[in-house]
DNA sequence: GCTCTTATCAACAAAAATGTCAATAGTGAA
DNA sequence: TTCACTATTGACATTTTTGTTGATAAGAGC
């Protein structure tokens, strides 16, 4: 007769429902800005969340749900970085040059740069929907410049917003491609903000 | 004794092994361009192209193939795109107004900007690679300024070909997400660019 | 302790995607 | 016309990815 020594099993551990989905988004989410949005799938997001890729299931219904609750996570994150800069300042031209040092830090990060370009490619209406309104309160609660015609702030807002997005996204890699160090695009696209802006409020 | 008769076929199309090639690799640039990167599945593509999937692998040998194969021919379109423009201008601002509206056109179909946003969301080696010497090319033949500090136009390049990927990728969506008409981005980078890049060479 | 809920997981099943192979059929050359 | 070459294809096979199910176990409440 056998004996069969029972192989040493970690305890299984046993997560809220809040923390379990939060696990499985932090997992997601780093292999979003590592590999891109090509390796999201169900096995490697379980894998990377040291989890069976059943409870994945379990917690969100299918992969492309994950998908969509870690679109909405990030744009929920990227709202709220940008909206918890600290004090603004007085004067518009100041308050300019905050608001797309704000932008630049928010897209800085790879992953924020990361999920609008993959919501761009895929582009799916559903989804769309929340981007809009997030786009929506930054743009009334932080980035509108005070002092200046409506108009032209929301010109400013939007080529603020598209070049922060270039350099968040692109940034990195041409600065290396053209050997340079590589927050060189960074400087200079603030470089171009910060003496612009102004002009343009004048 | 039944009958059956023969079902009406299409003949069997029998291209050269080029121009096989190429209906399967233009069918895959409207996928890229209409659905995404993800839509870039081996099935999908021979649909596409009309022939069956077997042809496709008897040409590429995988679907890998098929996307690099893709990818290179899109760098060497947007290349020869960039370098065919007409004659340039005598002087310093009007080569550098005109080398900026080329690359907005460059990045502005679709296609151009989701490939560069595909490359930088996979980033792979081997890829770049190509990438790194198209930038290479089209800086050292079209690109420079003359007449410019060259450190002063190697910014000046830099910060323009990521604006204009930027715009070329989120600036209609995002246009039209603050209700405006989709080609305002490109308008507003433009002037963007035009007005400051003379004052940085001066 | 006991029970009840349910997060967790292994095993299985289904579907999707990729790749293999032998047969078929255009096409140019002999 | 005949033949050799090979682009093309349907059928099959393999791998990858996703989804299902029943059993197990962790923890909360009693």
């Amino acid at each position: 007769m056998s004996i069969v020594k029972t192989p040493a099993r970690a305890p299984r551990a046993r997560r809220s429902p809040e923390a379990a989905r939060e696990n499985i988004l932090a997992a997601a989410e780093r292999l979003l800005t590592e590999k891109g949005p090509q390796a999201l799938k169900l096995t490697d997001v379980a894998a990377a969340a040291g989890i069976a890729h059943a409870t994945v299931l379990h917690h969100f219904g299918s992969i492309a749900d994950v998908q969509t609750a870690l679109m909405e996570r990030m744009i929920r994150q990227l709202v709220a970085q940008i909206l918890a800069e600290g004090a603004v300042a007085a004067d518009p031209q100041g308050r300019v040059g905050q608001g797309a040092r704000v932008l630049f830090d928010a897209f800085g990060d790879r992953g924020a740069a990361r999920l609008a370009a993959w919501l761009e490619l895929t582009g799916e209406s559903r989804r769309l929907t929340m981007a809009r309104e997030a786009v929506r309160e930054v743009i009334a609660n932080r980035l509108a410049p005070e002092g200046v015609d409506p108009a032209v702030a929301e010109d400013m807002v939007l080529v603020s917003v598209i070049l922060a997005m270039g350099v968040g996204l692109f940034g990195r890699s041409l600065s290396e491609l053209m050997g340079r160090p590589p927050d060189t695009a960074r400087g200079l696209a603030l470089d171009l903000l910060r003496r612009l802006l102004p002009a343009e409020g004048a």
